[in-house]
DNA sequence: TATTTATTCTTGCACAAGCAGATACAGCGC
DNA sequence: GCGCTGTATCTGCTTGTGCAAGAATAAATA
């Protein structure tokens, strides 16, 4: 056991780590996210980044990396919102290949409706968190990431 | 905009990057692991949770919260790894509801053989996220969480 | 002891995800 | 213009997951 093999195990344990607060908080926020809104996380996600965006539309390709989804999933998951009149589909003048989604007026409703209870839900979660001494340093560490300071 | 919206969005900021090297570090392994044990993340953090257990031996329950997975998909898993032959099921002699796992010396060995892979494959994920701006401040902060002062 | 209540695990069903292949378009060289 | 390669999105198929309901056992209570 040298300081090679520590480095190793001290990785392992932070991604240990870093893998249960992410999955006590996806859980959380599912539940909540669903109850309130219907809205699974990922979806939340998507409105969440159209919101956030300028001029409030992203290509497909973009949804894919901004939810970590593959691009089936992507085209499935739009297919949903764009059902539930959540977001519509526009096709790209200039590339006819893309295609770019854009929040509908509903959509903005229902994200506005939902924001609150995605906030309320992770400051509980993360107040949980805390609470389990395996995760609290984590906890701890997080808004010190973003901070103004 | 007072100090409390801060903080709100601070939060969702700290969320989001957790998220996102969750979700890289993830799909790296599972590529890893998959191409060169046939393992997804979840039967590679199962036979990992047992082989760290005392006995070698866990409930399906504990296995369930160890891999934030639900009763029924924890079964499914168990029943897949099991007919791989990489663990067997051993019936609680005190309580005959419950069941345990307990890794086969095929399993052991998998283990052993995909350790290596995981290990290498996640300070590979480590620093490509480290070359992401977004996320390099939460990757610097993951070690110190257990580091041995 | 008999009966209810809670716990542990498994099964039926519906749904979302990934992979591979298909289609449509862009960009480039000829 | 024509063909070729690469990119963007969509569809068919298989698989893993959660929820709700079920079966077996333990624990509590009358």
């Amino acid at each position: 056991m040298g300081i090679k093999d520590d480095a190793v195990e001290v990785r392992a344990q932070g991604w240990r780590t870093l893998a249960a607060l992410h999955g006590l908080i996806e859980a959380e926020l599912e539940r909540a996210l669903q109850a309130e809104a219907q809205l699974s996380v990922v979806e939340y996600t998507v409105l969440d980044a159209l919101s956030r965006q300028d001029g409030w539309h992203m290509r497909m390709q973009q949804l894919a990396r901004a939810t970590a989804l593959s691009a089936s999933a992507t085209t499935r998951l739009v297919n949903r919102l764009e059902d539930r009149g959540l977001l519509t589909r526009i096709l790209c003048a200039d590339d006819r290949r893309g295609i770019y989604t854009e929040l509908t007026p509903s959509g903005i409703a229902l994200l506005e409706q939902s924001r609150p209870v995605h906030d309320a839900t992770l400051e509980r979660a993360l107040a949980e968190a805390q609470e389990v001494p395996e995760l609290a340093p984590l906890v701890d560490a997080l808004p010190r990431l973003h901070a103004r300071v």
